[in-house]
DNA sequence: TGCCCTGATGTTTGCGCTAACGCGATCGGC
DNA sequence: GCCGATCGCGTTAGCGCAAACATCAGGGCA
């Protein structure tokens, strides 16, 4: 008699012999149970500290006893908050989009939000469009969008203006926030270390060429060898695989002018590794390799591959950061008041293993 | 005067001088546009071949002229289901989860669900049930938990009954639908194919052990050394890093009894390939080695390796498929009628690279 | 003693949507 | 030409929760 609402399955009569559970405890049973209004119980909930200890302590051992769960959709309904972040990312399945990932689910779980994914099968304006678009149907409170891709830059600058939106390691003319790793000091890094080994020069294996990542190690590349005032070789690209990284790298070992290779990810450079070990050239006796990224494995390879550490879980962090502060703070406007919009960059760490060594009769 | 309710921001009279962006536009709003009552622009978008073709346009045009996007916490308050469906895991950063989530989220993609994760910091009873009650307070309309550890099983026994849950990879004695790779099949064809090369046993470097991935290979490969009547060497374990793997590796290669390994994982496999390398025992002259999962990098090892590849995505694809089963079918009450729960399996397939060979000398 | 103020709780209302039903109009069959 | 069966759409009534305002008790202070 409760409410006899039509609920399509189980019987709803309280005393119904049979019949399926007893559907699930709203507010108002809590609050008879407590002997309160349910009002007081929501208040319980929300602002424990305006309900007199006494009845607070009612309220709750009713919830107990009914294991009562407050209903999600209405909350929202009600406040227009969700508590859910969403992700817009390519492919998780790569190793910095994954952990950035991890870091954003990290760092949301703490701050009592959970978060909702969209990848996206391919990468362009249109999917990415698509992918916010498939959250904000979620009424999420905030999207961050794992996308470093120039192409995908460009869908950014449509974005509903009423959402609040992080992008995760894109360029940086862009009129929203950005978490990202600087990918240009990670490259210089990297060649500096190349370069004070006593090589004449470095050799890059790029990324694809719309990749914005990809962008910030050439050109970091570039700058320092100009400065140096070395030649700077012709470049190559792969598309991150360590496909990609063997077949360049089979150009590269025919070359023998090469003695220093910067990869600028480690399943290129696993896959250098192997194009240099079949033509029989020796790392590092014979060329040095620098990865990025150090993913586990890096330490592992063939030989043990010097890399640039980048630290997603941060960024990740960063991101969220960044997206909350909108959320909370700014009302869901864009940009903060005048200036252009946040940017946070983690700087990324060489670790030197055994890929790279002294140029053999260098000085 | 529409409503005049009290949102916080942005002044509410419609033709108000400046003040913010108009309130996003409701069913109501719509209705009125198109001259039709709110019910038939609900039937529009829920059951369009009850409303009539002129109606229809007429009212999807007014929607795409207020850029309306219905509002999900309203619908989900007032059916009970959410379009959403969970995902719990055990860090999302591993390449099986990661990839099987992928396999989901596509899934669900294609039939417009949108997932959410809770990923695990640790693996225990607490921490599922925690990332799944996590999960509920969201609405989700079922969950699927990727963790193929001996001790979440128990956390499996007691969930809310009310709930669709499948699982993904965890052993055969539970109470809720699985999805899994058959673990003991691939092991077996690892096993079979070292045998075949002549090695008179096949040592195992195992995962973990108590997670039912590595103990499904352990089986497996039991099975067959002792099918065959060979010996069954001492079993080492490692935690599925290339760095246990490297560890583990410096006792095999110093055994020269060792002629074949079967790794429980490519990661493992790469440090025992290293420890090997490093003792100088050639492989796959000396050492035969296989891995499991066949990671897109394993081609490019050094040697390339013999893997065990893992469907992970079709894996993915059978558990979203059969957490719908239990939301639409079932009615979310858990095990169908009679018999034990699903179970889809799915195999995985030997890939044959460089890292095996003949042994010397065999027959 | 009377007043206002504060703190704890209740009432009302509405968030945006859809299930269930109702009612008029059209339609085919005999 | 009448009747029941559609079909197309509107009306009503909630889904479960929280914001805003209302209420009520007690306590300090003049």
């Amino acid at each position: 008699m409760t409410t006899a609402t039509p609920q399509p399955q189980a019987g709803a009569e309280p005393p119904g012999p049979g019949a399926g559970r007893p559907r699930a405890a709203v507010m108002e049973d809590v609050a008879a149970l407590a002997g309160v209004s349910a009002m007081t119980v929501s208040r319980v909930l929300n602002t424990p500290a305006k309900v007199a200890p006494k009845t607070r302590e009612r309220v709750l051992s009713a919830m107990r006893e009914l294991d009562y769960r407050p209903n999600s959709a209405a909350r929202v309904l009600a406040t227009g908050r969700s508590g859910v972040l969403g992700v817009v990312s390519l492919d998780t399945t790569l190793y910095g989009p994954a952990c950035t990932l991890y870091g954003i689910e990290r760092a949301a779980r703490s701050a009592e939000y959970v978060i909702t994914i969209a990848s996206l099968g391919e990468l362009n304006r249109r999917s990415i469009e698509d992918g916010v678009e498939r959250l904000r149907a979620q009424s999420v409170d905030g999207v961050v969008i794992i996308a470093p891709h120039r192409s995908a830059a460009e869908g950014l600058r449509r974005l509903p203006p009423d959402l609040p939106v992080v992008v995760v390691g894109a360029g940086d003319d862009l009129t929203v926030p950005v978490a990202a790793v600087d990918q240009r000091a990670g490259a210089v890094r990297a060649v500096r270390h190349l370069l004070s080994l006593g090589h004449e020069t470095v050799w890059h294996l790029a990324g694809p060429a719309d990749w914005v990542d990809a962008d910030g190690r050439v050109e970091g590349w570039r700058a320092v060898l100009e400065g140096e005032g070395r030649d700077v070789p012709p470049l190559l690209s792969g598309d991150w695989s360590a496909r990609s990284g063997y077949e360049q790298g089979r150009v590269l070992a025919a070359d023998p002018a090469v003695t220093a290779v910067f990869a600028a990810n480690d399943p290129m450079a696993l896959g250098l590794l192997r194009a240099l070990r079949e033509a029989g050239r020796r790392v590092p006796e014979e060329v040095s390799v620098v990865g990025f990224d150090d993913v586990p494995e890096a330490p592992y390879f063939a030989p043990p591959l010097t890399s640039v550490r980048q630290p997603f879980g941060e960024v990740g962090r960063h991101a969220f950061q960044l997206v909350l502060e909108r959320v909370g703070g700014g009302g869901g406007g864009g940009a903060p008041p005048g200036g252009p919009p946040a940017r946070r960059t983690v700087e990324p760490e060489l670790v030197v293993r055994e890929s790279t060594a002294v140029r053999r009769g260098a000085r």
